[in-house]
RNA sequence: GCGCCCGUAGCUCAACCGGAUAGAGCAUCCGCCUUCUAAGCGGACGGUUGCAGGUUCGAGUCCUGCCGGGCGCGCCA
């Protein structure tokens, strides 16, 4: 760690080493106080408790021992014992240069890489993605992106739900509407030996053309029938039950119907992804694990986890010492099928087997902290990862205005496309009323609103602690003022056209000199950024980098207001535009682990 | 009933192993564009951190109880 937090503290932990008294009590923090100091140490405070002895005391001796530090331009004892230190504008220019001479702007990398697996997003097959979705995206990419960036090997995985009960219904309703399908699925399904894959058969037969008309409209429109009707009708799921379980034989028809709604499925979900700024390094779905399902059964009878209970078959997981009782994982129905934690607990067997991860990360909504609970645990009986290896990063819901989930005006769930194309279409309006965008061709202007879209989007999840809910108010984050996605874009944009400016006009970049106090504030917060990415790391909160990106731009748009660049002194206007591109680059690092991408102007 | 999470300014949210005067944005009010993008900058106003106890030199943060809200609790995923 290079960044002026660390190196203080190694100050201030030498001095508490030298009085006597612990050094790790010497950690160095942003002052609270920024009018008084640029860092303080509290360790005095605790150190008394520890010694017996006044803090202030204390204090004043560690400040001793400081006292000849050529970086300190002051150290300073206030009220019961606070050590403040304030930096020297020849240290803080020597840091601003170290941070502008590096790609990753002040960054550092993990000391053990580790392979961690981030398990996010969750999208269905036939299922549109709804407000629901947006989090799980966002928030999963974000952490995959900041992950990868400080050295861990990771994979994004989509976990695509494209098995099980809701395929029978779907297949069901698609025969019943269409005859030929019908007609042909039932040919499919005559066939002598189920095959996993119907290819050879479809290659060269014309009639497989008819699957090619399932669009994924159709399936949007049939599911919600389908579901409904399988409710209420008896007989009509008892049927969708028994195409599942066909379905799960791979029976040549249902199976290559099937894929046919994967397939399109999946290609309009990474085209939406894709418009979001997410995408997924693995698309694996339930259906990859589903050969695994039977030997893993055979394998946890083998072991003596399996347990038959009410007809079931279960594993037991409630522990020594827990509060209540956790209900078991249910691994065999009493109608003998697989169950949603069993897919989960043979999707930990795959992960294990393809990637042998350190780390999985599963980004899904809070709801679900009693069922990972319970996966986990088996998992861990099972030995099929290893204690703390698996983690349930849960998140709130995103609320409404009136405080509950949200709804369209019509009392429905708003699909996820439509609430995008409701955000790009404010972004539009409002760049057209700030008479921005006239002198942009048509595909850039798409661009630039997109992209103001996104960010709006992103940023209004983002700068939430992810396990709290929040409300989602389209009119405010679409006003584009203040604490906004958007704001942030500006920032960037307003350098890359000073930047280019300076370029036209030949001006040079330089060795930065600090003095004045927005360049100050400025440089003190490029060197929080390492902070930032750790905690953001630490604790898988986002928030934290999204504060960060918040602040610095707010420190530059101080600057950029109080100090003058293109029109100063040469050597002070060098130093300013390595300031500026200094904080150009932190500032798109850290939007693009957020998953948002700046525009060159707007 | 049991369990988990939450309660901070009018609204939406922050707050670094417990630390000084609890911070931002929005809203309201007052200033700043003949000079680098005003989607900006400066300033003002706004708080008994749900309530009551406890631990501590020090509590929004830890403990206990209560009030209020959300969510979960084996054969859906």
């Amino acid at each position: 760690m290079s960044d002026l937090k660390s190196v203080l503290g190694e100050a201030v932990e030498a001095a508490f080493a030298a009085i006597g008294a612990p050094p790790e009590l010497g950690r160095v923090t942003p002052s609270d106080r920024p009018d008084l100091a640029d860092f303080q140490s509290n360790g005095a405070l605790a150190a008394a408790k520890r010694l017996g002895k006044n803090p202030r005391e204390i204090a004043t001796a560690v400040a001793a021992q400081l006292a000849g530090d050529p970086r300190l331009a002051s150290v300073e004892i206030a009220g019961p014992g606070f050590i403040n230190l304030k930096l020297g504008d020849a240290a803080l220019s020597d840091r601003s240069n170290v941070i502008a001479a590096d790609p990753r702007a002040g960054a550092e990398t993990v000391a053990h890489a580790r392979k961690v697996i981030v398990d996010y997003g969750g999208p269905n097959v036939a299922k549109p993605m709804h407000v629901g979705h947006l989090r799980a995206s966002i928030i999963g990419e974000s952490i995959k992106r900041l992950y990868r960036f400080r050295g861990d090997e990771v994979i994004g995985d989509a976990h695509f739900g494209d098995w099980g009960y809701q395929m029978g219904l779907l297949i069901g309703a698609v025969m019943d509407e269409n005859p030929e399908i019908r007609a042909f699925v039932e040919v499919l399904n005559e066939l002598p030996e189920p095959l996993g894959d119907t290819e050879f058969f479809l290659a060269d037969d014309p009639r497989a053309t008819v699957f090619d008309t399932v669009s994924l409209a159709d399936l949007d429109r049939l599911y919600p029938e389908a579901a409904a009707k399988g409710k209420s009708d008896t007989d009509y799921r008892d049927r969708a039950r028994k195409i599942t379980a066909a379905l799960q034989t791979k029976q040549p028809g249902y199976y290559a119907l099937w894929q046919r709604f994967r397939d399109v499925t999946r290609v309009a979900l990474e085209r939406d992804f894709h418009a979001l700024g997410v995408d997924f390094d693995w698309w694996k779905g339930e259906s990859d694990v589903e050969h695994l399902i039977t030997p893993m059964v055979a394998e946890l009878d083998a072991k003596g986890l399996l347990v038959d209970d009410q007809g079931a078959r279960i594993i037991r997981v409630a522990k020594e010492g827990d509060k209540r009782e956790l209900p078991p994982l249910l691994v065999v129905s009493s109608e003998g099928s697989a169950m949603y934690g069993t897919t989960d607990l043979a999707t930990i067997l795959d992960r294990k087997q393809a990637f042998g991860p350190d780390l999985v990360i599963y980004c899904v909504d809070q709801r679900q902290a009693d069922h990972f609970e319970i996966v986990f645990r088996a998992a861990y009986q099972a030995g099929y990862a290893a204690e703390g290896q698996l983690e349930h990063i849960g998140f709130g819901t995103m609320n409404g205005t009136d405080g509950k989930p949200f709804k369209t005006r019509e009392g429905g769930v708003l699909k996820l496309n439509d609430m995008i194309e409701m955000t790009r279409t404010k972004a539009r309006e409002r760049l057209h009323e700030a008479g921005l965008g006239e002198d942009l061709t048509p595909g850039e202007f798409e661009d630039i609103a997109g992209k103001v879209a996104v960010a709006a989007l992103k940023f209004a999840d983002l700068q939430n602690f992810r396990g709290t809910s929040y409300v989602f108010d389209l009119d405010r984050f679409t006003s584009f003022e203040g604490k906004t996605g958007p704001y942030l874009l500006y920032q960037a944009v307003r350098v890359k056209s000073l930047l280019r400016r300076a370029s036209d006009e030949g001006a040079q970049a330089g060795p930065v000199t600090v003095s004045e106090p927005a360049e100050r504030d400025l440089v003190l917060t490029l060197d929080a950024f390492d902070a930032a990415l750790t905690e953001a790391y630490d604790k898988k909160a986002p928030n934290a980098l999204a504060e960060h990106a918040y602040r610095l731009s707010q420190a530059f748009s101080k600057f950029y207001a109080a100090c003058p660049i293109m029109q100063s002194e040469p050597a002070t206007k060098a130093s300013r535009l390595t300031l500026a591109a200094t904080t150009l680059r932190q500032l798109e690092l850290a939007l693009d682990l957020l998953g948002i991408s700046t525009p060159e102007r707007m």
